[in-house]
DNA sequence: AGATGTATCTAAATTACCTCA
DNA sequence: CGTGAGGTAATTTAGATACAT
């Protein structure tokens, strides 16, 4: 005789995971939405120019999967009302140092660097990743200052007012740039919006945040890059539950069937059944045996598709 | 219409710098 | 003070796509 268990839809082996993944992703604190990359665009209070564009670019963007991730633990100040509501210092047009009230003094992110003129496009396009320009950051060290830094940046200060005339005493090691709290949090604000962004919108966001249009892409690729490691790493976890989760089902299904062989040798007469009539009941996770009547009733269930399982006295 | 070259964009991998424990 | 780890800006490389010729 044998012994046959069903576990349902076979069609849908996993389908259990759609409620899992669900769980799983609020649990953890992320935020999986699935709409337009321009929704905002369409309300308005955008802070890009390209609402309305055909050209290719946006056709481009807007053709992306819209899948967006919000990966929240990357947001490190809480969310402004909105991005453009966003008043950021370094946007005002009689700018004194915005840095000075925070103690930062030089922010060279905000030298006259050419990249930042009207025509940046143009510029950007004319600035070449090696070039001597897009290596002329300087350090503007962010948040996390000690005194040390602040006596450092007072010689920085110095050095970088000279920087014109000797532009990068060691023209072959590259400066790291540190963003500041406030331009990561608008990159922030904009990649929640969109997590690529078109040739406008980078022009736009490099404007109001005084820094490189390639600066921009690049802190977009690296958050995209982000985003897709941590959502690996979820994803990984959460596959491995599942793997937990099925072995441990598979160990007890082992021992189940062990037990129902160890029943028929001892009770050979009684288990005189036909092999469909053994099934899994999906709710109790029990083996539910069956009348051959209830049995024919099942099989037939089971052809249309129905869940194969007794409301008997297994199905606690 | 198909082939080819060019420009642009992006992901992925890597490097290099910076900060902190 | 030196060091390793971690975060991240920046670079390199390769593939895909659009467009012009």
């Amino acid at each position: 005789m044998e012994l046959a268990l069903s576990l349902g839809d076979p069609s849908k082996p996993f389908s259990f995971l759609d409620k899992t993944a669900k769980l799983s992703s609020k649990d953890l604190g992320f935020c999986m939405g699935l709409g337009n990359g321009f929704k905002s665009q369409e309300n308005g209070d955008n802070a890009f120019e390209g609402k309305n564009s055909t050209d290719g670019d946006e056709k481009r963007v807007s053709s992306d999967p819209p899948l967006q991730l919000d990966l929240l633990p990357f947001s490190p100040v809480p969310r402004p009302q909105s991005s453009s509501q966003l008043h950021l210092p370094w946007l005002t047009d009689n700018q004194t140092d915005p840095w000075e009230g925070l103690g930062r003094g030089l922010d060279v992110n905000r030298l006259p660097l050419v990249a930042v003129a009207d025509d940046a496009e143009e510029k950007a396009a004319v600035s070449s990743p090696n070039s001597a320009v897009s290596m002329d950051f300087g350090i503007r060290n962010g948040s996390r200052r000690g005194k040390k830094e602040v006596e450092v940046e007072a010689v920085e200060t110095e050095r970088t007012s000279t920087r014109a005339s000797d532009d990068d005493d060691n023209g072959s090691t590259r400066k790291k740039l540190r963003l500041s709290k406030e331009q990561s949090a608008f990159l922030e604000e904009s990649f929640k919006e969109h997590s690529t962004l078109n040739p406008k919108q980078k022009l736009a966001l490099a404007k109001q945040l005084n820094l490189r249009p390639r600066q921009i892409e690049v802190w977009f690729q690296n958050r995209r890059a982000r985003t897709k490691l941590k959502q690996t790493e979820v994803d990984c976890e959460y596959l491995k539950r599942c793997c937990e989760t099925l072995a441990e089902e598979n160990k007890r299904l082992q021992k189940e069937l062990q037990e129902l062989r160890a029943l028929k040798t001892s009770q050979p007469f009684y288990m005189q059944l036909p092999a469909t009539t053994l099934t899994m009941c999906p709710s109790c996770e029990r083996v539910a045996t069956a009348s051959t009547t209830n049995a024919s009733a099942f099989t037939a269930d089971a052809k249309t598709g129905g869940y194969p399982f007794f409301s008997s006295t297994s199905n606690t």
